[in-house]
DNA sequence: CTTATAAAGGATAAACTTATCTTAAATATT
DNA sequence: AATATTTAAGATAAGTTTATCCTTTATAAG
């Protein structure tokens, strides 16, 4: 996603091959990951002859935070850290509290941090997106 | 490692049964937990009647970071987001800079956490190991 | 309308983690 | 010394996740 946020305006559709070189990562298992993206509405795919993958209105705003639930489910983020079924506030297990700020942490920084900001750094080179 | 902490100075060993009940894990694997945690030298264990696990001196000064890093490694603390290989200071990932944060408040938290800390939330009641 | 291209979807396989089982080793009690 | 108890360790199994393969569907271009 971030990969394809980079692209320029107007000239944004690319190929799965293309996709998984420029992250390195193969073909088959990108391939599955870029589904699960149609399918939830993250991006559109179109099929044929200069098919490809692009972002549709909007989807460069997408937060990290809406990826990482399509594609990991939202455990990290609201999951106990020992693993209890009914771990809450009213019932929290033993290390809840110390947990509590890790994930409000890691939530805030997902839910504020959209594609348009990581694909910057790419673009500026002071950051990558393989190796 | 919690459950242990929280017996009293003196009536501290327990047995498999005893740990496996007290935090609803079953048996075969929390004996795997334990056999791991007496290897690396955060428990010591004691074969035969009446024997079971018990901490070592200081040993409820152990922080929440050690044990993590015994039982599932540091990858948690300094593996790349992205899964990157290389990914460093010098060659920072597109997410490098976002997760440096999170990570530092994990670690930083659970180097600052003890088994006491948590055992006490048990202790009083108003933290619990199972369900 | 035929062909080539490219993604989708279902089935399968490989790898990894989690969990259990069984036998061995140690030790306290009698 | 013999027995019962309890942890250790190695082997095996079950479950999950990760990865690939193969067939189908869609579509652009000739």
């Amino acid at each position: 996603m971030i990969y394809i946020s980079t692209l320029p305006e107007g000239n944004d559709r690319v190929g799965l091959k293309e996709i998984s070189k420029a992250i390195n990562s193969p073909e088959a298992f990108t391939a599955k990951i870029l589904q699960i993206l149609v399918r939830e509405n993250l991006l559109s795919s179109i099929k044929g002859p200069n098919g490809g993958f692009e972002m549709h209105e909007e989807g460069k705003k997408t937060h990290l935070y809406r990826i990482v639930q399509v594609i990991d489910g939202d455990q990290i983020f609201t999951g106990c850290a020992l693993g209890l079924e009914k771990c809450s506030e009213d019932h929290p297990c033993a290390v809840h509290n110390k947990f509590k700020a890790i994930r409000e942490h890691l939530a805030g920084m997902m839910m504020t941090t959209t594609l348009d900001d990581m694909a910057k750094g790419i673009q500026d080179g002071t950051h990558f997106l393989k190796i």
